[in-house]
DNA sequence: TTCGTTGCAAATGTTTTGCACCTGA
DNA sequence: TCAGGTGCAAAACATTTGCAACGAA
């Protein structure tokens, strides 16, 4: 592959992602991005956030429900899914790294990384 | 809802589920099921399927890659995902549970189940 | 000029659903 | 009998891709 040019609408995609704390899908940050950028399409939006994925330079999240969500924060975090909105939210822990060697001792192959998520009800839905 | 009735299409999905100890899609259940009973049909198998789980009876994988897996050990274990052939593997280590407790402290919300997805390349891409 | 990027639209892959008919209890 | 289950096809989503035009280097 050769070598990246600059692109506004991929500049206005990843500084929107680190705006907002949150973990939005591809078509929210559509529609944001949209306001400023009001000719840019869902596909350049896609092609992007695939880009800036690969490069590492932002995070995707596939939750067992609705569209991926994708993530500015780079450094290593946790993340808590309410069972009812489907809300992501980052979840501040002390580092649990040391699952992955006590994982590795009998794994079918060699790991390089891993992703907890961690399920229940969050403080907005159980008010309701 | 109601009672659950018999259904051999329901039976027969998961005790071949049972029977392979893997993590198929939908997809390839249905092509299984479909030697059994050629005139199931794909609406049929994510019924089904998306009823099991509900009732616990089973488990869904959603993975970054392609479409859900599942899984009919019920039993808390976790899973090995290649990068590679994007299979998922289970993956034998002695219980974390504790990293829900850890989880918990501040979290933006009550925890009652976690997953975790360990990645890497499985033995079978390495050799490739 | 070159080649990565974009907008648009069509295509793809996955999962859900409406409906008329079938079947277990 | 009758509510739940099924097959079929269409619909609903989420995401990718082909292509001609555009734009950064």
């Amino acid at each position: 592959m050769g070598a990246l040019k600059y692109s506004r609408q991929r500049e206005s995609i990843i500084e929107l992602l680190r705006a907002r704390g949150d973990h939005p899908t591809a078509d929210m940050i559509y529609e944001s991005v949209r306001q400023i950028y009001p000719n840019i399409s869902l596909g350049t939006v896609y092609r992007n956030l695939s880009l800036l994925v690969n490069i590492g330079e932002i995070t995707k999240i596939s939750t067992p429900e609705g569209a991926d969500r994708f993530d500015a924060r780079t450094s290593p975090h946790n993340h808590f899914i309410c069972r009812k909105c489907h809300n992501v939210m980052d979840l501040e822990m002390e580092n649990i790294d040391h699952i992955m060697e006590k994982a590795g001792r009998r794994s079918p192959g060699v790991i390089d990384g891993y992703t907890v998520h961690f399920f229940g009800i969050c403080k907005e839905c159980t008010k309701k």
